[in-house]
RNA sequence: GCUUCGGUGGCGGAAUUGGUAGACGCGCUGGAUUCAAAAUCCAGUUCUUUCAAGAGUGUGGGUUCGAUUCCCACCCGAAGUACCA
C-alpha cells in the first residue's frame, strides 16, 4: 500500500465539509481562541503558493489548539469591495457582482484543496447587503459623535449641543472653522439650523470638509499619490490637477496619541509597531503666536525649536495659507498670486521630489516678533507644507538648513544665535553641545534650560504655550466608485442628514455604467435622481427630486478600508441580523488572540481597525479596546524568475554562459519551460508567443541555459507557481510542510520547486511507519526506551516551536523523528499514534488517514489519547545547565540516574569542560533535577 | 538622509540566546538494487592541503576561559518613510 495522497485528500476534505467539523460554538465551557487571517481580496488571477502561507500557518496554529483543548474560532471571509472589479466592469459592462462572486468561488475551491479548518458558516463578505448594513451603521455613528479630548473619548454628539448651549465653545478646542472660531451659549442659542449643523461639523468624527486632492478631470475621479506618475495619472496617462474637493473625512487625528499609547499593550511586531509611531509622528513643541503689522489676525507657529526663537529672521507661509492672500501688499499681489498658481499645478508628489530647488516669493508684509518685537518679512513657499502643522514656520536660518538656503538664496539676514559656532557654510542643527547667545534673556542657556524659559515667557505674554502635533492626518473616505458602500446620506439645503437606522442597508443601486457620468458626478449620477423619499421613507429611482420631500443622496461609495476596518467582530455573530454582534458573542470571543497577516498594511489597515475599534470601545460597543493582542507578519514568497538573453534589435537570444560581444538585453520567460537546472525547453517556448516561433537559438552542447532572479511572484512576471498544480503532483500535506519549511514565516524567502520532495519523501516514510511490509501493521508491544526518547525530544521541541510559531524547525524535527524511528524499526502503535497526533496540525489528511486505521476514532483529539497531556519528557533524557563554582553556565547532555563516578567521567568527556577540568579534582556535584547541576572544583 | 530588519557552505536555512558552527532539506559525488530508468536504500559533502593539520559565520577592533550570539566603528542588502518646522 503507498501513500495515495489523492484519494485520502479528497476523502477526509469531504468528510470535514459534510461533517462540519470545524464549526465553532459561541456557548462552550472550553477556553475561547480565536485565530483570524487577513481576509483575502478576491482577485481574478486566483491563487498562487505565496498566498497560502499564512493561511498555513494560523491554520496549524488552530488544529493544535483545538487538541490542546480549546474551543478555536477560525473564520475566513472576503474583502470583496475593491477596485479591480470595478475596471473590469468598465472595460467589460459586466457587474463587478458578478466577477466577484465568480473569483470567490475560486477562491474558495482553491482554498478548500489545501485542507484549511475554517468555520465557513461564518463566512463573511464585505460586499454582502447584510454585512455593509453595519458598515454604515457604524459610519452613522461616526457622525454623531465628537471627541472630547478632556476625557480622550468619543462622546454623543448630543452631549456636545447640550455644552454650546450652556458655554459655548469656550472651553473647548476652537472651531476650526475660519467663521465661528469662538462662540458663547447666547451666540449658539441665536444661530440657525444650517450655521449650527455647519459648526458641528467640525467636531463631528465623519465629517465633511473642503480638502485638497489629487484630481484627475478625464478619469472623473480623485487619485491617490501613488495612482499619479509624473504628474499624469497611471491608468491612462491623463492630468492631475491638485484641486480642493468637498469630502468626507474620518476624525482619526483625534485617537493620535491613544493610538500610539495603546502600541505599548500588544504584542505585534517591533518593526511594525515602529511603522506606525512613525506614521503618527508625535512632536513635543510649541505654538507661538505673531502678530501682523496692518493687520488684525495673528500667525500660528508649530516649533520644536522655541530656544531658538531670537534666531527667527522671516516666516514663511504655505502658499494655501489662508492669510497669503488677506496680507500681501497690493505691489507684490501678482508675483504671490503667480507662485500661488504654479504651486497649485504641481501635485504633491512633485512637490515632495523637487526637494532641492528653491522658490519662494515676498508678500510684502510684516510679522512682529512676540518677545523683540522685530519686524519680520513674511514670505510663502512650497516648502512649507499646509497639512503638517499650521502651515506656517518660524524660519530660524541659523538652526535649520531649510530656512538657512532660504535665507542664502533671498539675500535674507542670517542672525547666529549660537556661540562660538560657525554657520558660514551650513546651519547649527544639533540640539547640544552649545549655549545660546544673542537671545536676550535666555543667553547663556544650552537647549533644554532655554526651551523651557521661552515657553514660560511666551506664556506670560500670551504669545504661546507647549504643544503636541502630529503627523497622521485626517483619513479621506469619500471615493467617487461604484463598488463600495453607499453613505446612508441625504442633502437637505446643501447639508448632510443621516437616514434613520431603522432604514438601513440602503442598497447599491444598479447602474447601466460604471464610469464617472458625463458632468462628472462620481458613477452612482448613473442611476438616475438616485434620491431619498422623505415621506416614504425609501430610496426613489427616476423621481423628480424637489427639495422638499424628496433629497439627493449622496453619490460617493465609502473606501476599502470602511468595511475591513472592523470585520473581526462580525466573525463572532455573522448571521445576526439584529446587531453587527450580540453581546454575549462580543463578551464571550472578545478579541483575536492571534491575527496573522502581511506588514504592508502596516500604515493604511492596520491603523484605521486599531482607531475604528477604539472608537467602538468609546461608545461601549465592544469590551475590548485592542482587537487583536497577537499579530504576525507572515512574509512574501517570492517568485524565481528566468530570464533569457536577446540581442538588443534582433531575434537572437544567447544561452547564459555564452558571452557575445553584442548588447543584449533580459527578457521574462515563463518558468514552466525551464527544468531545475535552469535548460530552457526550447520547443515549449516556440509555441508560447510568436515573438520566439522564428528566433535564433544560440546554445551550448545543444542546452540553453537561462539566468534565473527572484522577485514578487505575479502574472506579468510569469514565475507564478499554482497551488492546484503543485496539489496534483504532490499533494496538500506536501505543500503545507514545504511551505513551512522554506524558511521562517516572517522571511521572505524565494520558492523553489525542486526542494519539495524532501518533505513529499517525508511522508512517504511516515506513511511506512506502518507499513512495513505492505500492508498496515503496528505493534502493541510495550515500547523501547530509545523510541520513547525520540518521541518525548520531539513532542518538547514541536510543541515550543509552534509556541513560537518556529514551523520550519518543527519541520524538521519530524524528519529527524521519522528517520530515527524508522532506523530503530519502531513500529510501536503507543509511539506512533502520538507522532500522529502531533503532525496533525501539518498534515491533516495524512494524520486522519492514518489515526482511522489506528483507532475507529474518526477524528483526532487528546480525549481519545489521554496520556498526550501529562508530563512526558523524562528528566534524564535532557540536557542540563552545568556551573562551575556557581560561575560558569553551559548546557550538557547528562544522564542523572547515573551513579557519581559515571557523571564524573561523562562530564571529563565532554570537550567544552576539558580546559577547566584537566588537574582539577572535582570535588563535589550538586543536582537539582529539571534545573541545573553544580561542579565545585 | 532618518527608522527598522538582515548578512552563516553551491542553495533554502539550523544553532536550546555566550558553550563541539553548518541541524534538517535541496543539490552534488560514490555505492547497492535494476536489462535499463524512475523510485528506494547506504555512505560522503564549509574551505585549503594527500594525510596530519589549519582557516572559517560581511570587514576591522573590543569584552570573555570561550563570541554566529554582547559592545564600538565601518561595508553591503531589504523594507518603510521623507522639505514634519
Amino acid at each position: 500500500m503507498s501513500y495515495n495522497f489523492k484519494h485520502i485528500e479528497k476523502k477526509w476534505q469531504k468528510y470535514w465539509s459534510e461533517n462540519q467539523t470545524f464549526k465553532a460554538e459561541n456557548k462552550t465551557d472550553l477556553p475561547k481562541y480565536f485565530i483570524m487571517d487577513m481576509f483575502p481580496y478576491p482577485s481574478g488571477a486566483g491563487l498562487h503558493v505565496g498566498h497560502p502561507l499564512g493561511y498555513i500557518a494560523s491554520d496549524i496554529f488552530s488544529r493544535y489548539k483545538r487538541l490542546k483543548g480549546f474551543n478555536v474560532l477560525h473564520p475566513q471571509g472576503y474583502d470583496s469591495f475593491g477596485l479591480p472589479a470595478e475596471q473590469y466592469a468598465i472595460q467589460t459592462g459586466r457587474h463587478p457582482k458578478k466577477t466577484t462572486d465568480e473569483n470567490i468561488a475560486r477562491y474558495r475551491e482553491q482554498l478548500d484543496r489545501l485542507g484549511f479548518s475554517f468555520d465557513w458558516s461564518r463566512e463573511i463578505r464585505t460586499s454582502d447587503k447584510s454585512y455593509y448594513k453595519w458598515t454604515q451603521w457604524m459610519f452613522i455613528k461616526l457622525y454623531n459623535s465628537w471627541y472630547d479630548n478632556k476625557t480622550e473619548t468619543a462622546k454623543d454628539i448630543n452631549e456636545l449641543i447640550l455644552i454650546f448651549s450652556k458655554e459655548g465653545n469656550t472651553n473647548l478646542d476652537a472651531c476650526q472653522s475660519e467663521e465661528f472660531k469662538t462662540f458663547s451659549s447666547d451666540d449658539w442659542n441665536s444661530f440657525d439650523e444650517s450655521k449650527k449643523n455647519k459648526i458641528l461639523l467640525n467636531y463631528r468624527l465623519a465629517f465633511l470638509s473642503e480638502i485638497d486632492v489629487n484630481w484627475c478631470p478625464k478619469l472623473g475621479t480623485v487619485l491617490a499619490n501613488d495612482e499619479i506618475i509624473d504628474g499624469l495619472s497611471e491608468r491612462g496617462g491623463f492630468e492631475v490637477i491638485r484641486k480642493k474637493m468637498t469630502q468626507w473625512s474620518i476624525r482619526i487625528s483625534a485617537y493620535s496619541q491613544r493610538l500610539l499609547t495603546g502600541l505599548n499593550d500588544i504584542n505585534w511586531p517591533e518593526p511594525l509597531k515602529e511603522m506606525q509611531k512613525n506614521w503618527i509622528g508625535r512632536s513635543d513643541g510649541a505654538m507661538v503666536t505673531f502678530d501682523i503689522k496692518n493687520f488684525d489676525k495673528q500667525i500660528e507657529v508649530f516649533t520644536t525649536r522655541v530656544d531658538t526663537i531670537f534666531g527667527v529672521t522671516f516666516m514663511t507661509l504655505a502658499p494655501e495659507h489662508p492669510y497669503v492672500k488677506k496680507i500681501t501688499t497690493k505691489e507684490n499681489l501678482k508675483k504671490v498670486q503667480d507662485y500661488i498658481k504654479l504651486s497649485g499645478k504641481k501635485t504633491e508628489r512633485e512637490r515632495m521630489s523637487d526637494v532641492k530647488s528653491i522658490s519662494g516669493v515676498f508678500t510684502g508684509a510684516y510679522a512682529i516678533h512676540p518677545l523683540s518685537n522685530e519686524r519680520l518679512p513674511i514670505w510663502i513657499s512650497d516648502y512649507v507644507l499646509a497639512g503638517y502643522g499650521t502651515g506656517a514656520v518660524m524660519a530660524v536660518p541659523c538652526g535649520d538648513q531649510r530656512d538657512y538656503n532660504f535665507a542664502k538664496f533671498f539675500n535674507i539676514p542670517i542672525k547666529n544665535i549660537f556661540l562660538d559656532k560657525d554657520i558660514s557654510e551650513e546651519a547649527f542643527q544639533n540640539k547640544d553641545g552649545f549655549v545660546l547667545t544673542n537671545s536676550s534673556f535666555l543667553d547663556g542657556l544650552n537647549f533644554k534650560e532655554g526651551l523651557s524659559l521661552a515657553i514660560k515667557k511666551l506664556k506670560e505674554v500670551n504669545k504661546g504655550t507647549h504643544k503636541i502635533n502630529y503627523k497622521l492626518r485626517d483619513a479621506v473616505f469619500s471615493r467617487q466608485r461604484y463598488w463600495g458602500e453607499p453613505f446612508p446620506v441625504y442633502y437637505k439645503d446643501n447639508l448632510p442628514v443621516m437616514i434613520d437606522e431603522k432604514y438601513l442597508p440602503i442598497e447599491l443601486p444598479d447602474v447601466s455604467k460604471y464610469l464617472p457620468t458625463e458632468d462628472g458626478k462620481p458613477p452612482l449620477g448613473n442611476s438616475d435622481s438616485w434620491a431619498w423619499d422623505t415621506i416614504q421613507n425609501k430610496i426613489v429611482d427616476n423621481f423628480h427630486i424637489d427639495n422638499k420631500t424628496v433629497f439627493r443622496m449622496e453619490l460617493n461609495t465609502m473606501p476599502g478600508w470602511a468595511g475591513s476596518s472592523w470585520y473581526f467582530n462580525r466573525y463572532m455573530d455573522p448571521n445576526n441580523s439584529n446587531e453587527f454582534a450580540s453581546e454575549e458573542s462580543l463578551n464571550y470571543w472578545k478579541e483575536v488572540d492571534v491575527y496573522i497577516g502581511g506588514s504592508e498594511h502596516a500604515t493604511g489597515h492596520l491603523l484605521y481597525s486599531r482607531f475604528w475599534q477604539y472608537f467602538l470601545y468609546d461608545l461601549g460597543l465592544v469590551p475590548v479596546k485592542d482587537y487583536a493582542k497577537k499579530l504576525i507578519n507572515q512574509g512574501m514568497i517570492l517568485g524565481n524568475s528566468a530570464f533569457i538573453k536577446r540581442e538588443v534589435g534582433t531575434d537572437n537570444y544567447y544561452s547564459d554562459e555564452i558571452n557575445k560581444d553584442v548588447k543584449t538585453q533580459l527578457i521574462h520567460v515563463d518558468v514552466q519551460f525551464v527544468n531545475t537546472s535552469n535548460e530552457l525547453d526550447i520547443v515549449k517556448l516556440r509555441n508560447w508567443q510568436p515573438q520566439f516561433k522564428k528566433a535564433n537559438f544560440e546554445t551550448n552542447n545543444n542546452k540553453f541555459i537561462v539566468c534565473r532572479e527572484v522577485e514578487k511572484m505575479s502574472k506579468s512576471k510569469y514565475n507564478v507557481i499554482n497551488p492546484d498544480d503543485i496539489c496534483e503532483d504532490y499533494g496538500a500535506d506536501t505543500l503545507r510542510l514545504y511551505e513551512m519549511f522554506l524558511g521562517p514565516l516572517e522571511q521572505a524567502k524565494p520558492w523553489n520547486t525542486a526542494g519539495i520532495t524532501g518533505t513529499y519523501s517525508f511522508l512517504k516514510k511516515y506513511w511506512n511507519l506502518f507499513h512495513r511490509s505492505g500492508s498496515f501493521k503496528v505493534s502493541q508491544d510495550k515500547p523501547s526506551n530509545e523510541s520513547l526518547k525520540v518521541l518525548h525530544k520531539t513532542i518538547r521541541k514541536i510543541e515550543d516551536d509552534i509556541n513560537n510559531f518556529s514551523f520550519n524547525t518543527s519541520v524538521s524535527a519530524f524528519m529527524i523523528c521519522v528517520n530515527e524511528l524508522n532506523s530503530l524499526k519502531c513500529d510501536n502503535i503507543h509511539i506512533l499514534k502520538s507522532l500522529t497526533i502531533l503532525l496533525s496540525p501539518f498534515a491533516p489528511h495524512i494524520c486522519e488517514e492514518i489515526w482511522n486505521k489506528l483507532g475507529n476514532k474518526k477524528t483526532i483529539s487528546y480525549e481519545s489519547f489521554p496520556e498526550f497531556n501529562a508530563e512526558f519528557i523524562k528528566e534524564s533524557a535532557f540536557e542540563y545547565p552545568v556551573s562551575f563554582n556557581g560561575k560558569m553556565k553551559f548546557k550538557i547532555n547528562l544522564d542523572v540516574s547515573l551513579k557519581v563516578d559515571e557523571i564524573k567521567s561523562s562530564l571529563r568527556n565532554d570537550l567544552r569542560l576539558e580546559k577547566f577540568l584537566v588537574g582539577r579534582e572535582i570535588k563535589k556535584i550538586i543536582v537539582v533535577p529539571g534545573k541545573i547541576i553544580n561542579i565545585v572544583c
